[in-house]
DNA sequence: TACATATCTGCAAGTCTTTGTAGATATGCA
DNA sequence: TGCATATCTACAAAGACTTGCAGATATGTA
């Protein structure tokens, strides 16, 4: 039970993390493979500053790790997978969204698979 | 593209509804089938006030739904399923955590699946 | 009806998150 | 070295979330 709260935490933390439309955006744009900081804010049409903070949060948490190339840095998911399962709550969404939406995510959902 | 912002402020909001300990361990608890608030309080070890706070934010969003028993509201998880996404989400958790936690993340999952 | 039980709601205080702005740092090249 | 590009960090204002508490409502029973 004690560890039940304890993983309990660390799940929630985990899922704020990833609740930010930005950040799952972000998310799924590198589900693909590696991309720098100025390439990621114009294809997200985010200010730099912004999606570097963003960034920093998800380094912070190890989703995400940073190589260098040049000047840029280049950022990949460490585990791909969570792009998948974050694509996977769309199921969840649907449900629960008018059919307009529900139509949205059936199309996002085949962008993100 | 734009509907990838909107879809993504749709999962972003299911996200942050999930984002707390409490409410992970409710939905856990519920998914074995529907439950009272004092039962629920009780075996959670929270303020009934406090989860009926939680169930109410779950029930605007249509995750949960409440059935009337007498003077008891049963609530259940309107999709069980998602209790299983969230348990996913352990192998994420244990990969990030020091060994420790990870023993637990394992426990855990056990009873949770 | 009056009472006890079960649950909900409103509010205020404290805390955390988001976001823009401004300035700092780091890299490559002339 | 000096400059431009790429990214990061610090800070403050605005906003959102959490939580306890007090009181409201609703239901069953004596």
């Amino acid at each position: 039970m004690p560890q039940r709260v304890h993983v309990a935490r660390e799940l929630a933390e985990l899922l704020k993390l990833l609740a930010h439309p930005d950040r799952i955006r972000l998310i799924e744009e590198l589900r693909l493979g590696e991309c720098d900081v100025n390439t990621l804010a114009r294809r997200l049409n985010l200010p730099p500053s912004r999606l570097s903070q963003h960034l920093g949060l998800l380094r912070a948490a190890r989703l995400v790790e940073e190589r260098r190339h040049g000047r840029q840095h280049m950022y990949y998911l460490v585990q791909p997978q969570i792009a998948r399962w974050i694509a996977d709550a769309l199921a969840f969404v649907e449900v629960r969204a008018p059919a307009a939406l529900a139509g949205e995510a059936r199309e996002v959902r085949e962008l993100w698979s």
